[in-house]
RNA sequence: GGCGGCAUAGCCAAGUGGCUAAGGCAGCGGUCUGCAAAACCGUUAUUCGCCGGUUCAAGUCCGGCUGCCGCCU
């Protein structure tokens, strides 16, 4: 709703989507392009947004935006409770701002999700009620998710078809949705079924083949390591920033919290950030794969990219 | 050189004569509508180191060979 009224008396805004997966080379190629096409970046990456939270999610330093303006960078603190729609909310006037200064938005980042809501919107749904999660949480733990899932069976059979009945996220999500609104999730989604489309964007996939990848993610996880991933997570801790938070348990954090409660040496601890973060961007993979817009490209060969940019913007 | 033990998927490993060879880890593939760096799901041995034998039937018993480990000389 909100960019419809945004942007009502002008032709769809254009955004360069530059995504891919974790340690692919995303920010330089985005700077590099933005100094090109005369843009500014807006972050796609759930994590870059938290203050504080700079060597684990491999935040671009100042010097490493050569002179590009950043937006969505540092916008929460570790605790807020930052989500997709928080995150359209805040990137829709950054858009905007963008478009005024008559110069290029490129969306730069690896969470499919913010991405995906940014450019096909969300369901209308009320904002999540603490108060009717917590219950869910507390009947899941008690009961277990397969109860939930047989609830959820009965009220909106559809939803509960396509959630697995372990997929607790998934199933509290749609009982909560169904409590707050009275409606069956599964008739929410099937209304909206990811049908805004505000922008005219070019989607733009990094493609590194997966064993270069995978030998650019151990080194850049023992590097956050070197750079003084865990002083930095301790300092986090100092601030007062509970290690339960879900900021505290993404990549590189969570592995130096278990390693300050020396539940991991230091050489495990590492190994396992590499692991999980090989997970992440297999999952990341998967997902990019789905969209069938996505336009694969080498980040080693930036001509192809930036002739796709330059007939898109044309 | 002698004696003993062990050899099952990339790794760990169950199986001790009888339907189509447990399980875990790693890997790979997938799902995703307000926690997404999250939460989930699926999948991997026509074959048990090699050769021969016994048996209606062998990963499972017997013999030989090879390799590894331990002990002895």
């Amino acid at each position: 709703m909100l960019c419809y009224l945004l942007f009502m008396k002008d032709p769809k805004p254009k955004l360069v989507i530059i995504a891919g997966p974790t340690a692919s080379g995303k920010t330089s190629l985005a700077v590099e392009m933005a100094h090109e096409f005369n843009g500014e970046i807006i972050n796609a990456d759930s994590m870059q947004v938290y203050r504080y939270m700079d060597i684990g999610t491999a935040k671009p330093a100042i010097s490493e935006r050569g002179g590009i303006v950043h937006h969505l960078i540092d916008v929460a603190d570790p605790d807020d409770d930052f989500n997709a729609s928080r995150y359209r909310e805040l990137t829709i006037p950054a858009i905007k701002g963008i478009i005024d200064r008559k110069k290029t938005c490129f969306i730069v980042g690896g969470t499919g999700l913010y991405i995906k809501t940014l450019l096909n919107g969300l369901m209308e749904c009320p904002a999540s009620d603490p108060d009717v999660r917590d219950e869910l949480f507390n009947e899941y733990r008690e009961k277990g998710s397969p109860f939930l899932h047989e609830r959820l069976m009965r009220l909106d059979p559809a939803s509960a078809g396509r959630i697995h009945p372990n997929d607790r996220t998934r199933v509290i999500r749609a009982l909560e949705i169904i409590r707050l609104t009275d409606r069956p999730h599964s008739s929410i989604i099937m209304e909206h079924g990811f049908n805004e489309r505000p922008f005219l964007a070019l989607k733009i996939c990094l493609n590194v083949g997966r064993e270069r990848l995978y030998d650019r993610i151990n080194d850049r996880s023992r590097h956050m390591v070197e750079a003084g991933l865990i002083d930095e997570t301790g300092a986090l801790l100092e601030k007062g920033y509970s290690p339960e938070l879900k900021s505290m348990n993404s990549l590189g954090y969570r592995h130096a919290l278990a390693f300050l409660r020396k539940e991991l040496n230091l050489d495990a601890m590492i190994s396992r950030l590499k692991q999980d973060t090989r997970r992440y961007a297999k999952r990341q993979l998967t997902w990019f794969r789905a969209d069938d817009e996505m336009i694969w490209a080498d980040p080693q060969n930036p001509g192809l990219i930036r002739s796709e940019i330059q007939g898109f913007l044309d």
